[in-house]
DNA sequence: CTGTTAGCGCATTCAA
DNA sequence: TTGAATGCGCTAACAG
């Protein structure tokens, strides 16, 4: 390993001499810079980050912690990313993954200090250890729950989407709308907001929103979604339309209902939640909330940066609008 | 911030038995131990990982960089996340995205100095900066691509897969297949390697491959997919089969198809590669060719793990096998 | 413009 | 079983 030491004695300045030149923090010689260059080429010297980091007292690097990357959040990742870059920082994703409990404790709490600042989807985590998190760390939530008021917060129009999603199948004929994946608690959270806005569509057509009519899925995979529908269309309870509560889950709604013989959007329309760039593809196109991942991304941002910037007022709750998008998998689609 | 000093001096002993407490190394007297836990928890004390890095090391964490986490490169990384945390240390995931070129150089090395090892895919990015890239670091090379001798890596079957596929559908009848995404250079690469494969194929059953039916795409998504696709089935070439180079081109293939009221599999049959998980459930399912997230992500930790283990022997290349999943795009699926 | 001094927080080494 | 000294590689603050 080549310190920065080794380049200074080459270069015959001194070490904080280097520092300055690779830093550019204060003008440097011509001549001097030159053999600094020079010595750095010939040595092939690369800085330490772990000792600038314990020494400056930032590492330039900001997390993005997520259950995965599939499907929504690298969409997302990918919004986010140019956006920390262009404030000269690096963007690193973290998985929570399988044991999300323990994760968030012992991961975060001791690792997110490396980070100058944290994205942290609150998907599938257990935000009891949340509340004890009392770094000064900016961190910037994510995601469809009630989180600690203390927290910078990003959010989508749940409600909203559902919606529209809904009184689009409603206003072309659907009747019989399954909410697949929505799920009946009070709590605050992904599945339920989704399941009012479902309500809510059915309330403002004037329509009645059967209970029945909300299937939970046992994850938020295709999967999981064919299955849940497969067991419907067997339970001979009439469906003429699926609102899925991702796009996911959407497929595998479509898959289901292609198996089963029932064509969409003739006989079943289908909408989804996401807006993957898949549902764009799939035939015969599925119909589906669009989440507005640059949005997001840049209200997290935003407020992440502002955190870095040594913003101290008090917290800020977005939830960030979403539209639908129409395609053949409802009536009025192409 | 609460120092490990700040620990010591609230229990009452050295800052070393702080240590020895938290890193569990030597034995400590239970007395001694349980006052230094209580001294931590009352003061919230967590240990700074960045000064452990400095003075220890080692970061018990490894990198997997790679252009972005869609699709193949998520489902990779869902398989490599276990067998990197069942020896005790975290994955990271880093994006090279846009700006490849750059980002290996400035990004990588001296950004993957501060892993204990790194999984780099090789996946767009230029291979030049890497030949430079003398670093000692455990680094294992993952990706489609011919690579210096010296790096460990691993690579898919892809002239085999290829020919799996091919061979499928020309057995179940079709005669004219579209090598979409393939491209008609000699140089060993992905699309190249696939190539040869769908030539083999033709080649195995007395048929001759007609060049014209090698086309290439912009890129590797869904939307190039269509274009080219499109464009094919405009230009009135006859067409009973295509072989994409991955799934996610296939389903921008299934889609132009569909749009053009092609049936599939009946009037042209459609394979892929990479076998998401998506392709199971886009009706009428996606035949494809199965990487082996899990295999390949087995050897590329054991490489990895060896090389952090200290072993120093020749660099190893591993092709790992892949093999035929038969949907419903081909006759003979479902 | 360049160099000197000091120390970030922790763990290795060795002594007690 | 515990503790004192030392320094990982770098940069902030200041002196020359």
């Amino acid at each position: 390993m080549v310190r920065m030491a080794d380049v200074a004695r080459a270069a015959g300045v001194s070490v904080m001499t280097v520092s300055n030149v690779l830093n550019e923090r204060v003008p440097v010689g011509e001549p001097t810079r030159s053999r600094v260059m020079a010595a750095v080429e010939a040595l092939g010297y690369e800085v330490n980050l772990t000792a600038r980091h314990l020494r400056a007292g930032r590492t330039d690097t900001v997390a993005f912690v997520a259950p995965s990357f599939h499907d929504y959040f690298s969409e997302l990742a990918d919004e986010i990313a140019p956006l920390v870059e262009a404030e000269g920082r690096h963007l690193v994703l973290e998985r929570t993954s399988a044991n999300a409990e323990q994760e968030i404790e012992a991961l975060s709490v001791a690792r997110l200090q490396i980070y100058d600042g944290v994205l942290l989807s609150v998907a599938g985590l257990d935000l009891e250890p949340l509340e004890r998190v009392r770094t000064s760390k900016p961190i910037v939530l994510l995601g469809e729950r009630e989180v600690p008021e203390r927290f910078d917060h990003v959010r989508l129009a749940n409600e909203s989407g559902a919606r529209l999603a809904t009184a689009h199948m409603i206003e072309r004929g659907s009747r019989r709308i399954v909410a697949l994946g929505c799920s009946s608690g009070s709590a605050h959270a992904m599945t339920t907001d989704r399941r009012v806005g479902w309500e809510d569509a059915h309330r403002e057509a004037g329509l009645e929103a059967d209970p029945a009519y909300v299937v939970p899925v046992s994850d938020y995979t295709s999967h999981a979604g064919r299955e849940a529908m497969l067991e419907v269309i067997a339970s001979g309870l009439p469906v003429d339309g699926v609102f899925a509560v991702t796009d996911v889950v959407a497929l595998g709604a479509l898959s289901a209902l292609a198996d089963s013989g029932l064509r969409v959007p003739d006989d079943v329309q289908l909408a989804g939640f996401d807006n993957l760039d898949m549902s764009r593809f799939v035939p015969p196109g599925i119909t589906s909330v669009d989440v507005n991942h640059k949005g997001v991304a840049q209200a997290a941002v935003e407020l992440l940066h502002r955190q870095m910037s040594g913003w101290t007022g008090p917290a800020e709750h977005v939830v960030a609008p979403v539209r639908l998008v129409v395609r053949g998998s409802t009536r009025g689609g192409a």
